[in-house]
DNA sequence: CGCAATATTATGCGTTTTCGTCATATGTTT
DNA sequence: AAACATATGACGAAAACGCATAATATTGCG
């Protein structure tokens, strides 16, 4: 895969043939068909049909030919960016932390209130992203603290401390059948709709090949990625979930029950900054008040 | 620019060595040393100091590790799709939809609620992203449907219908001073502790600008970047806000009262689908659940 | 503390692969 | 017949490496 390739299609898609892309792009006609053919093998797709020495794009080109506008775009984004970075740009105390989109409702207010008592001249910036990108923006040092879900190998320069733990619960109304249940299996989960989070995840796939040992097709009514999305859908009867303690804990006010989940599962949840950087004092001080939040959030647990 | 190059950049980014690079990447180490330089040189920018035989990532190659790893990416989704195309993948009707993350609370199940009484067989996929982010999904024809802000320019291949509108508002707790007001300008705002979202993007830039104008400095007290969390904050006592009345509305309950804020400034938000694919007769029916349930929503407005 | 072993980056030199061009063959349309 | 189009043979320059090695730094051990 060459960048230069990705210019001859987008630019064949644009003019329609290869002696206007060659005069366009500043090259040889026979290198544009050269090219062509190029990128056909590498992909192994036929891009253009050969019509009475036409050239006819396939409508795998047209789809193609959109993902190869995305990866030029992203190239001209990071030259845009080194050009920047070339000619030089600053501010004030800030801490930023990011947590899983989740804890917006109650959560990240409550630490915020706890935190700007003994913090009031800091400016807090709050993002709201998935475990992936948080690790992401710790090991940028985009931010200063990310509240995730440990799970394997955390990128080198971030350190990760644990702060909580949970197990996979269902989550169900007050009022369904299953309610009733000390802790719920697969099998209860014949032909009830179900709500699932994570799809093609590691923790995903192992639930999905434990509904597949068990012989119990999944009902699945609604993927979605966000286990605040989730409780919020059983919370309006459109089925049930299955997620980690930790998080069911956050909805107890949705009228809502868990019931652990068979087979057991853990899950670890941790605070993540860059390794080798001393957090500042107004840092350290958010993440005390997180914390403090956590063990509140999970009382009663 | 040369996607092998990017390859190495982000590898050394994450082993810190060009032994370990060259290891994980199948190359010579003196090749990977080389082709940072080579990298170096295209960019015109030191992505690496050296320091005592080691190489230490200067903060140009973490900014520039972000694009290239889009790049990647990019790239990886293309190949991805060539690779769809080659052996001609099916499955079950999944209809995907993606919203802002402030609407999975209340809106979406509401939303859903409705639309499974007629289309109780569909599986439905949901996201909740940004607005840039739902542009390229839909852009990418990765989910059908994206509910949007409306601001300029959209991209190539997309359609978007307007489905609603707003009013810059701020929002603040029933019992707040301000609240007595039947509008409130910036001049308000002087000393108020503020909660805004948005830093960078060219709605706050503009609202920056308004109180630069009049003379009137921001207490920005908590940045933020969704309206969601913004109204929590609100509703927790933690500063006052100003969004649209579009989301204003969805968070009624939390017992915020909004007034029209001076200057005005209206938005629109949009149903975006790719063009010239027609949508499913399910698709359709669940961007018809996403309109009604609009309607609901912006009640008494 | 001194020294050997180990780890690291950079560079000389050579080989292979890639990226084109020029010239030309072949086919289609006006 | 002229103009326009794509594909391919032959060739050369540039790029992309690898092997071997030099120079420097760190670590482990006696």
């Amino acid at each position: 895969m060459n960048i230069r390739l990705l210019e001859v299609l987008r630019t064949l898609l644009a003019t329609g043939s290869t002696i206007a892309t060659a005069k366009a792009m500043g090259l040889s006609q026979s290198g544009v068909s050269r090219m062509l053919q190029q990128l056909e093998s590498d992909l192994a797709i036929t891009l253009f049909a050969r019509d009475k020495g036409r050239l006819i794009p396939t409508p795998e080109a047209v789809v193609l030919g959109r993902d190869a506008e995305n990866v030029l775009l992203a190239v001209e984004r990071m030259s845009g960016h080194a050009e920047d970075l070339r000619s030089g740009a600053s501010g004030p105390e800030i801490v930023r932390i990011a947590l899983p989109s989740s804890m917006w409702e109650n959560f990240a207010p409550a630490m915020l209130i706890d935190y700007v008592r003994d913090f009031p001249g800091v400016r807090i910036e709050t993002f709201f992203e998935t475990t992936t990108l948080i690790s992401k923006l710790v090991g940028d040092r985009v931010i200063d603290l990310g509240f995730l879900r440990m799970e394997g190998e955390t990128g080198p320069g971030i350190v990760v401390d644990k702060v909580a733990s949970g197990q996979s619960v269902c989550v169900l109304p007050k009022d369904h059948p299953l309610a009733e249940l000390d802790e719920i299996t697969i099998k209860h989960l014949k032909n009830v709709p179900l709500i699932l989070i994570g799809k093609q995840r590691p923790n995903r796939m192992a639930l999905d090949q434990a509904f597949k040992r068990a012989g119990v097709k999944q009902m699945v009514k609604i993927e979605t990625h966000t286990n605040s999305s989730a409780c919020s859908y059983v919370a309006h009867g459109l089925g049930i979930t299955i997620i980690s303690s930790f998080y069911a804990n956050l909805y107890r006010h949705l009228n809502l029950v868990q019931r652990p989940f068979i087979p057991t599962a853990t899950q670890e949840f941790g605070l993540a900054r860059a390794d080798g950087v001393p957090l500042s004092i107004a840092a350290q001080g958010l993440s005390d008040a997180l914390k403090r939040q956590i063990q509140l959030s999970q009382r009663g647990e």
